[in-house]
DNA sequence: TGGACTGTTAACCATCTGGTGAACTATAGC
DNA sequence: GCTATAGTTCACCAGATGGTTAACAGTCCA
């Protein structure tokens, strides 16, 4: 797992495969098919989210049929997560400090 | 917002200052201290966070005091959990049919 | 066996990204 | 006013990224 899930979704494109896989898995034609790029661009893609975790693939003869891999993205979910709750906790603690200093 | 959240914390360096940012505001020198790189860098790096939409910053003499600003993180967290709960409601719907089937 | 189909790899190109040092702007403080 | 400090902008460079077309590797099937 060579790149963060994060760089992988930092293009439009990736993006917009990870909400087509979340409906189904689907083979690489059929993603293809929903961009104005040509294949190769798209192998790119996917490789990109291979590499980072982001989904798995299974070959099917001459199909390959990709599949989300939601760890990966929950993972990358919890991190942003307890950013806020971190910050959300930093409010509390000055809010509180602000109610003592009122008595 | 010119860049999505997702592509500002495609760099390690943006997610160590929002990681940094978390535990409250803190100064461009304060930020620049921690990592081993210049000081332009840095900017650079923060004006990608601030574009996003990521952190926000106030000018406070010659002091720029940054801070995080959660809603923009909450945008892309939704969007990932999003993604999850459609791919495991297809889960269910998978494991529902096999029930069916069994029958 | 040979053509059609699915997908990757190779070679190439333009643009974006992330870094640098030097110069600049503006504020702080003696 | 002068100097130190905080931070940005500029000009530049190397490498990564995202796209292309052409060629290739497997698989399917008549």
């Amino acid at each position: 797992m060579v790149n963060s899930p994060f760089k992988a979704l930092s293009h439009p494109i990736r993006r917009q495969i990870v909400e087509r896989l979340a409906v189904g898995p689907a083979t690489v034609g059929e993603v293809t098919s929903d961009f104005g790029v040509s294949k190769p661009a798209i192998s790119k893609h996917l490789k990109v989210l291979e590499e980072s975790g982001v989904l798995s693939r299974v070959v099917d003869g001459r199909n390959h049929v990709l599949s989300l891999r939601t760890e990966t993205l929950d993972e990358a979910t919890d991190w942003m997560v307890r950013q806020r709750e971190i910050w959300t906790r930093l409010f509390d603690v000055v809010e509180d400090h602000l109610k003592e200093e009122q008595r």
